[in-house]
DNA sequence: CATGGACGCTCCGGCAGGGGGAGAGTCAAG
DNA sequence: CTTGACTCTCCCCCTGCCGGAGCGTCCATG
């Protein structure tokens, strides 16, 4: 049997506020057992009390209302298993993103005043085998990493070997609306066309470049001192940012000796051309 | 020198959105370099990219803007490497609750089809030395684990012996709003008024008493179960909360070894007595 | 020197996940 | 029947931004 428990009754018991007992019944998480039509007056079972605790414990695990919803609403143990476990795996991503920036953080307050060597180049248009796609910034480290094997296996089936270390072309919104093009790509001699890779014509540019030295969570210091190089020569920026990876995880494991060089296309200027991110 | 930047061409050296931009220049986080006070244009000096990024790192470890200013403003490097481990502290304590709040969600999909026993108890009264405090929620370990010290060290001072094990007294509202009114005691024979201890008289009350075992991270599942036995049995909560540690982390290492008994005041009643939290 | 288009401004509204409080209705004990 | 605790709905507030409307600015070009 299920006694009928007051909204004041149950949060005692479950230690949800009673704010927080609405808001789930009006997100539909925990319906109350019984709500009398006349007062509105809601009402509680005791056989909901583990539902409730159930639910404290995914949300204190940060996991959105709506998908405590899902795994409440799903009765397959598996189902909901796999539900946890990924929501799990994103904690773990984000508590390798926190480090990161910790460890980024360290050396960005070190008092670290190297000045970079940046050299004004002019880059040729380029045909390369590439994969081109409108990413989020969030998802764009696994799509590379995926774009990356599908391009080596493409070329390797074509028999085709790169005449170059790899590279990318961001789209200067992908960082500030966090979203945007990416191209990542491949130099061949001659770029096949299967499943998502197509021969790609980088066009001509005049490059800004400079070569970061180490892990990626701090590309942007080095992005910094190349954007603060450009503005002060009285250059603009103009166009996706390229990147080429010199040196990259695929070839050694140590993240301090890697090496990517950085050119974002310019615009001389002594008069102040607009930047365009077209 | 440093050149005067338009908001967009500082957004693309930065990688922090436009809205973002304007966002922390309202908040004080980050005033630009100069507002064209016909226009309200905004112009960044390349100066500010340093900032931009600590700023960046900062909110990227989920430090609160209000924060981050303060750290800002903050010119002292030892103040300020304070203020920063403190919130990397903050971090961990989240970091471990993450944790807890995993292996209490394991426990609780287990299939674990345990009935508690509950006895009904008229518990006299008794004084006791106690230090009393309204507290917040978030604090309670903390504030439970320095009042504790306080205690035993007033108590040996006094060379008194405590004549039973240590305990408290929790309002409801602590658990359902947040924060109220806590108690934690230890019986002595003749309380002193040391420091922040008092004597202190626990009413007598009638309880309904259940024992959990095992860390606190899950208490909150007996709790549930015995809140279920109350109101299926035509009780009513009434009052606050008692925890005894019978076996507790000064007793004993091993979490799993634990005893804590609680005891809910109850009022009998078959017609339904509401309950009160005074 | 006018014009067009990219860029910038402010203001309004919205998201999660609730909290605070007003004003009114309900419930049960005495 | 009164009284006081309890509950209801509604609305605004919080943080840290994003999206969009409507309108003003800037500057390279024609």
């Amino acid at each position: 049997m299920s006694s009928a428990l007051s909204i004041g009754d149950f949060s005692r018991i479950t230690h949800l506020s009673v704010k927080t007992l609405r808001h789930y019944h009006e997100a539909g998480l925990l319906q109350p057992d019984q709500v009398d039509p006349q007062s509105g007056y809601r009402y509680y079972a005791t056989a909901q009390i583990p539902t409730a605790q159930v639910i404290r414990r995914l949300r204190d695990l940060g996991m959105p209302v709506r998908e405590v919803g899902e795994v409440l609403a799903t009765t397959d143990p598996d189902a909901r298993g796999a539900l946890i476990t990924a929501h799990l795996h994103r904690l773990e991503s984000e508590l390798a993103h926190t480090r990161e920036a910790v460890a980024s953080l360290r050396r960005l307050l070190e008092p670290s005043t190297e000045e970079i060597e940046v050299e004004l180049r002019d880059e040729p248009a380029r045909d390369v085998a590439a994969i081109c796609a409108a990413v989020d910034l969030r998802d764009v480290l696994v799509w590379y990493g995926d774009a990356m094997t599908e391009l080596n296996a493409v070329l390797a089936a074509a028999r085709q070997t790169p005449t170059g270390p790899p590279g990318g072309l961001y789209d200067n919104e992908l960082f500030t609306e966090d979203h945007g093009d990416v191209v990542v790509y491949l130099p061949v001699s001659a770029p096949p066309a299967v499943g998502r890779v197509r021969p790609f014509s980088i066009p001509k540019a005049e490059l800004a470049v400079t070569v970061h030295q180490g892990p990626h969570d701090d590309i942007d210091v080095t992005y910094g001192a190349l954007g603060r190089y450009v503005t002060e020569h009285a250059l603009a920026i103009f166009g996706p940012v390229h990147e080429t990876y010199l040196v990259g995880p695929r070839d050694n494991d140590d993240s301090k000796a890697w090496r990517t060089e950085i050119g974002w296309p310019i615009f001389r200027t002594g008069t102040g051309q607009r930047a365009s991110t077209s």
